[in-house]
DNA sequence: AAAACGTGGAG
DNA sequence: TCTCCAAGTTT
């Protein structure tokens, strides 16, 4: 319990200041706004969340508010921040707590891990920072630090469940939305992954890892694999009339699944030959090249992307955008191959 | 259980 | 320019 109570200390004194957030010691902020953000947050660092936080708030303030929008909508808002699935299990996890729990989050670990989009963490920092529950929500930052303070030499992800039953262990009945906000600021600002600020660290005299000189080793971490290239091609049409562009809603599932882009033939480790971009083009052409090609590294690829435009009568049947609507709703992939298409354009 | 799934900031 | 990787979940 001294570990908790030095974190809490130090959390007093050095809370983070985040629009989702209750200060020190204050009562919980809504458990909409807790689970809002802590979805957002996933993979993803709080400067990046907060304006989007704040449009999501103003634009749906609770949870019925967010089930009842159109979920072009909402992934339309959440273009730009990657990790998509986030979005589509965000709306489906509204409609399910305002249809089948009366507008109420379930206030346990078991419940929440069984909605859309929460996994063990973020049950965990719900339960903890909404409800007060005694859990522990290990993230990153959480196993970094816990692996520093317990010298955990096992690597990632094998570690894993170790890391766990020992964060656990340090979760204080008092306050324990405060401790597990404290872990996280705690990794975020001083236990860094690179180069941890030992000196400032409240726990630095109870760390191991820091007293074996091992702090900034670990975690250890299995090697990843290499990135593959990845080749593709995409049209942009605009419309003659207005300039409009013509854009394809992305298939449901998997990567940028459910937003918009611009079409084009399957992405392949090769550059598309001229038959498979003839079969492609969503309209007649002539197309010309952009001179500049997309580049966008994902997680597991990187991918280049040739730009081919037009300008000509609609083709039947397809989309068009104003092109600031259409860049405001693009995942940044498509965003990047739409200002290059609009650039060759204005030339 | 390993792989898929985004993006941008830091060093 | 390049590597690392951040408040993970799903299949």
């Amino acid at each position: 319990m001294r570990e908790a109570e030095r974190l809490l200390a130090w959390y007093d004194a050095n809370a983070r200041v985040l629009p989702w957030r209750a200060p020190p010691g204050a009562p919980p902020p809504e458990p909409y706004r807790v689970w809002l953000s802590e979805i957002m947050l996933q993979q993803t660092v709080a400067a990046t969340v907060k304006p989007y936080f704040r449009r999501f708030t103003e634009l749906w303030p609770d949870v019925h508010a967010l089930a009842a929008a159109e979920r072009e909508d909402v992934l339309r808002q959440w273009a730009g921040l990657g990790y998509y699935a986030r979005a589509r299990n965000l709306h489906a996890c509204a409609k399910a707590v305002a249809e089948e729990h009366g507008g109420r989050f379930p206030d346990t670990v078991e419940g929440l891990r069984a909605l859309p989009g929460i996994g063990a963490y973020t049950a965990g920092a719900i339960a903890a920072i909404a409800f007060g529950r005694p859990v522990a929500a290990v993230d990153g930052n959480v196993e970094r630090v816990v692996s520093r303070l317990r010298a955990i030499e096992a690597p990632l992800p094998a570690a894993k469940a170790e890391i766990a039953r020992a964060a656990q262990a340090m979760v204080p009945e008092a306050r324990p939305g405060d401790f597990a906000q404290a872990m996280m600021d705690l990794g975020a600002t001083i236990c860094a992954p690179k180069a941890p600020r030992c000196l400032l660290c409240p726990l630095s005299g109870l760390c191991e890892g820091s007293a074996r000189g091992l702090a900034a080793s670990l975690p250890r971490k299995a090697p990843k694999a290499a990135k593959p290239e990845r080749r593709g091609a995409v049209f942009a049409h605009f419309r003659e009339e207005d300039g409009a562009l013509l854009v394809v809603t992305r298939p449901e599932k998997g990567l940028l699944g459910g937003m918009i882009g611009l079409p084009g033939p399957e992405w392949a480790p090769n550059p598309p030959d001229e038959a498979t971009l003839a079969a492609a083009a969503p309209a007649p052409g002539p197309w010309r090249r952009a001179e500049a090609s997309a580049r966008h590294i994902f997680t597991h690829f990187s991918l280049t992307l040739d730009v081919l435009w037009a300008a000509g009568p609609a083709a039947p049947g397809a989309r068009y955008l104003p092109t600031a609507e259409a860049l405001a709703a693009a995942p940044t992939a498509m965003r990047k191959a739409i200002r290059i298409a609009l650039a060759a354009k204005a030339d």
